[in-house]
DNA sequence: GTGTTTGCAAAGTGTTTGCAATTTA
DNA sequence: TAAATTGCAAACACTTTGCAAACAC
């Protein structure tokens, strides 16, 4: 069972994924994954590294964050008006978005099942399956 | 059943839905609602409307198909780099998203089923749902 | 020491806004 | 004619880029 709440070792975080453990990546990783699935905007971890003393730049943490995601340690979710979300939970799940307060949240997993997928366009295979409730 | 293939009157369209029909609403109506379901981006409609010897501008465009968004008449649609599409499609579908060509194709209506919705957050309800296949 | 990363400011992209001229009912 | 709409340019928000200084190995 992957456990929502255990603290992963910053820095193995990174080398694991093939990341060069800076100061700031280490710092970023700490706010992120501290065992508890987050949805993050920029702006939220920029917040997040002030509210912690943490010195960086807009450009650091869009780098990091892009980084991240490449390497597969973050999702990214864009949602409407352009609005993008980084996803700390990597295994299968989904989404509500709460429309009045502009928040993501995860979908219990396990539950919810799509039935009869239809068939798909000649040659293409299936890279994800995203479903968002609007709440 | 809703026809996709006919071809509405533009004026009849835009008043029914309490639009004033000016000379741009009519001539962009008549470029989305030709009888086949399109996923456009204001680029597309600008394109469009050149092609088509209409003139207006950016700011125009962009009032336009806010402005049909939310009489109803389009469906906004946001992909990831925020890229935004309008679908002339309003009856409840799912999309197909084809990376390569960052293009969005309707799932065919009917086949595919959502089971085991969750149990919602307290005192909210779903104001819809999306579906979005990458392939 | 060498190659990578940081962080600033500048540039880029997509979208909205202010406003005078125009159009619509 | 009064109210709404157009279209230009300027403003805006978000994101990326260029580059010198700082850092990691």
């Amino acid at each position: 069972m992957k456990c929502a709440h255990t603290h992963t070792d910053p820095i193995l975080l990174l080398s694991q994924n093939g990341i060069r453990p800076t100061k700031i990546r280490k710092a970023i990783v700490g706010l992120l994954f501290d065992g508890h699935d987050k949805h993050v905007s920029v702006d939220d971890v920029i917040g997040m590294a002030r509210a912690s003393d943490i010195k960086t730049s807009v450009a650091s943490v869009y780098n990091t964050l892009n980084h991240f995601t490449d390497a597969g340690l973050l999702r990214r979710i864009t949602m409407d008006g352009g609005r993008t979300f980084f996803d700390t939970n990597l295994s299968e799940h989904h989404h509500y978005y709460f429309e009045d307060e502009e928040r993501l949240e995860d979908i219990p997993q396990g539950v919810m099942k799509l039935q009869g997928l239809p068939k798909l366009p000649f040659g293409r295979r299936i890279k994800s399956v995203g479903i968002i409730i609007r709440v």
